[in-house]
DNA sequence: AGCACGCCGACT
DNA sequence: GTCGGCGTGCTC
């Protein structure tokens, strides 16, 4: 029989362009297919595992294509639509299907090669002539048949361990070898059961009971158990850690058991994700006519097989028309992807669909680790999982039957990925999705963004509206604290106006829980000299240094380096550095000098890093053991408290003022997401905004809450100075160590754009933080009109950068794209 | 991204 | 004299 020789193109974990080929073993020919995940040798020393693009006989002619060293999976992982998909995210996107894969993988399906070192097999043990540290590693290896670099490092005390491995390797002494390790591991946990032989005879089991009660009590006891416990059609079957804590027994008495064939001892595969009953009590509710014309109206627009964008204010019921769509879906035995920003991937909105549909329900963001996201992967490519919650990287789960995608809070920007490459849309790529496997696609916010609401106002996408508030319930009062005012009057104490102070109390005094919301970590605490008004700076970025007081220290929020509070102002000598600024934290202390009888708690980024932490004081809030929560914007989204009747902005300028044309969309989205949190059911709520420009629109719409005023004056802007819809943004950012540097090239690909896309070229300009990590910044921006070649575009813009890069006095600058920047 | 190859400063 | 710094270029 004719033998083939089979070329593939595999995909590689790397920043990397292309694909790259190699050669199939023969004897792998049958087994090799798209999408599968192979094992390879990459350069001289690594070990990559990629994934096969394609298949074909097309020898390379340029250079001999080196065999594959294995495949790891007996079925493909992905399929031909998910690779199509990362394709199109690397050409959008502007970046290399290498980093899609990085992104869409999770790290435990990717193999990595570890550097170890063994001892050369021809070696004899002759210690002479070696140092101490190298007589150490060889007493190791001795122990241990393997090491890798960092245990080297550690036995050897001393960071560069290289060299001295190299001259023992040339001395003949140590091999240096690659070790391939499986990231993912599967769980396992031991089992205990009776021997069958005992439990189909009654007569020896009675006499083994016997002889254990007079000869070994303990083993007595946990027979006891086992009988008692264990499962009794399958031998008395029971978990080994259960059996241990309820016996109170050791390992070595169960050992001494199995020891004497009478207990078996068996490892079994376990999943790592919880378990979720569905809950009988809620089976079925009742749509409000409101909800079923709405519903209705999203049918009808998935018939036309259009986008949908669900339009629904706060607490008017969008999660009730979310649930009976994915029913649909689960009669179809489709899947269903619901999107959120991480953020909102509260506990609240899983339990409540998790309580609803069961175990088809899985979540994946980023507080798994990377062995329970290798099960969900698993999960949702044998359909075990019918419905994905999950934030944006979930979009490149294995779908097999995708048939509906949610994005709910549409509006959200942290949608988009930023840092690192792909910096891509999940609602963007969510549609490309859709469209892509005929998957529905719905979008639901309260305040959708501009752009969406464009869409769906001109035909691209369907509107379907919900203005009513469940229940009735009534829009909180909204009350605006006029800071200029209350300074002037002197009725402001420190950060707080006498308006919500007042509103406070009252709160309090009808035993009401209240939400104090501080935007930004822009506001954090800082230092700031007396007398000459010195800001202690980080030393690689362009900020000031934010003041952590319960270790009393500073540090940069941009790249961790932190340092001690100095003692007397370096800049002129003489002045002491006084706290500035107002955290969540000084908010947090503050409270007390006016309410001593109310706890008071802050949740922001430092107090939640731990994983439990966050959950540990959402808990209390619901459990009323606080009565004032100070927190951030993360205590906006996908959370509902019941007793909450005062919610409070405590300083609402700094986003209104912020120098960027989404500012305006931006603080209406964060006032009403705000203001939703204030008042549930038939109690009404209020809100206070404190702000020293309480006429300013955005205000005035907030108050309103006037979602179509908001929309008609920034549609009008956009128009007039060419911003999102009526363009598409590319940003280009270019970093470099020194200065001048970035500045020259920066002007000089300016000039170079400016030739090719004329007025469509803005900057180049610093950002508002133009140092990073000793890198210098300069960001040029891109405004393409429509009807405008994206792809012709992009293809320029590359071109032209590269070129302009290429000019020796411009080494080393590194370029960014971001398609679609927001 | 990693890693090898290659050309200039402070040290056994 | 060498070790080792990181600049540049390649990886199928």
């Amino acid at each position: 029989m004719e033998r083939k020789s089979l070329f593939i193109e595999i995909i590689l974990p790397l920043p990397i362009k292309g694909t790259f080929t190699y050669r199939v073993p023969y004897e792998l020919n049958e087994e090799i297919s798209i999408g599968k995940r192979v094992v390879t040798q990459f350069g001289r020393k690594k070990i990559y595992s990629g994934i096969v693009r394609d298949v074909h006989e097309n020898a390379p002619k340029n250079y001999t294509a080196k065999y594959i060293l294995g495949i790891i999976d007996a079925f493909p992982i992905v399929e031909e639509k998910d690779l199509q998909f990362w394709e199109w995210i690397a050409e959008y996107y502007m970046c290399n299907i290498g980093e899609v894969m990085n992104a869409a993988l999770p790290s435990g399906l990717k193999l990595s090669s570890e550097t170890q070192i063994i001892i050369h097999p021809d070696y004899d043990g002759d210690f002479s002539g070696l140092n101490e540290k190298e007589k150490n590693i060889i007493e190791a290896l001795g122990y241990q048949k393997m090491l890798d670099l960092s245990t080297i490092e550690d036995i050897t005390e001393q960071k560069k361990i290289f060299p001295l491995i190299n001259t023992m390797v040339e001395k003949g002494i140590l091999i240096i070898k690659e070790e391939l390790h499986d990231e993912y591991k599967v769980k396992k946990e031991k089992f205990i059961s009776i021997n069958r032989v005992l439990v189909e005879d009654e007569s020896k089991m009675k006499e083994v009971l016997d002889q254990l009660t007079s000869r070994a009590y303990k083993q007595m006891e946990i027979m006891m158990c086992l009988l008692r416990d264990g499962d009794k059609t399958q031998n008395y079957f029971l978990k080994k850690d259960k059996l241990l804590d309820i016996s109170g027994g050791s390992s070595q008495q169960i050992k001494a058991l199995e020891e004497k064939e009478i207990l078996v001892q068996e490892e079994i595969e376990t999943s790592r994700l919880e378990k979720f009953q569905k809950s009988k009590a809620i089976d079925s509710f009742q749509l409000t006519e409101l909800q079923q014309g709405a519903l209705k109206e999203v049918k009808s627009s998935f018939a036309e097989n259009k986008v949908c964008l669900l339009h629904g204010i706060t607490g008017s019921g969008k999660t009730e028309i979310y649930i009976h769509l994915i029913e649909e879906q689960l009669k179809k035995n489709k899947q269903t992807l619901y999107l959120l920003p991480e953020i909102a991937l509260t506990t609240q909105i899983i339990n409540r669909l998790k309580k609803y549909f069961g175990d088809v329900v899985g979540v994946f963001h980023s507080r798994f680790n990377k062995n329970e996201r290798v099960e969900i992967w698993q999960k949702v490519l044998n359909k075990e999982y019918k419905i994905i919650i999950g934030a944006r990287s979930s979009l490149f789960l294995p779908y097999k039957d995708l048939g509906l995608i949610i994005i709910d809070e549409e509006h959200d920007n942290s949608f988009k990925q930023y840092e690192p490459a792909p910096r891509y849309h999940a609602r963007d790529s969510a549609i490309y999705l859709g469209q892509k496997r005929k998957a529905n696609v719905i979008l639901g916010s309260a305040t959708p963004s501009i752009e969406t609401y464009y869409n769906a106002t001109s035909g691209k996408f369907s509107l379907v509206s919900l203005n009513k508030r469940y229940g009735d319930a009534g829009m909180p009062e909204i009350l605006v604290a006029d800071m200029e005012k209350e300074t002037k009057q002197r009725t402001k104490k420190s950060h707080f106006s006498s308006l919500l102070l007042k509103e406070m109390q009252d709160a309090l005094d009808n035993k009401k829980q209240i939400i104090l919301f501080q935007n930004r970590r822009g506001f954090a605490p800082r230092l700031e000299c007396s007398s000459c008004h010195w800001m202690p700076m980080c030393k690689h970025c362009d900020v000031s240094l934010v003041y952590h007081k319960h270790a009393d220290f500073l540090k940069c929020h941009y790249c961790g380096f932190s340092q001690k509070v100095m003692e007397k102002c370096p800049e002129c000598g003489s002045g002491t550095l006084q706290l500035r600024g107002f955290g969540t934290e000084k908010i947090e202390e503050e409270i007390p000098l006016y309410f001593p009888n109310a706890k008071a708690k802050r949740m922001d980024l430092d107090t939640t890093r731990k994983k439990t932490a966050y959950q540990q004081i959402i808990q209390d809030f619901e459990d009323r053991k606080i009565d004032i929560l100070v927190g951030t914007q993360m205590l906006s989204k996908g959370l509902d408290f019941n007793h909450v009747s005062l919610v409070g902005i405590l300083n609402a300028d700094n986003m209104i003022n912020y120098p960027d044309f989404r500012s305006f969309e931006r603080s209406f989205q964060m006032i009403s997401q705000v203001s939703g949190r204030a008042g549930r059911r038939e109690e009404k709520g209020k809100v206070v905004i404190q702000s020293y420009r309480p006429h300013h629109d955005v205000i005035r719409f907030a108050i309103d809450n006037n979602y179509q005023e908001m929309y008609n004056t920034q549609i009008l802007e956009r128009r007039n100075f060419l911003y999102p819809p009526f363009c598409r943004l590319i940003k280009i950012t270019l970093k470099h160590k020194d200065r001048d540097v970035i500045n020259a090239c920066a002007m000089e690909l300016a000039i170079a754009y400016r030739a090719k896309f004329g007025k469509r070229i803005l900057g180049p300009e610093y950002p508002m933080v133009s140092r990073i990590r000793s890198f210098y910044i300069k960001d040029i921006l891109v405004k393409l009109e429509k009807g405008i070649s994206l792809k012709d575009a992009k293809l320029h813009l590359g071109e032209i950068a590269e070129k302009t890069l290429k000019d020796g006095s411009f080494k080393g600058v590194r370029v960014i794209f971001d398609v679609d920047t927001v």
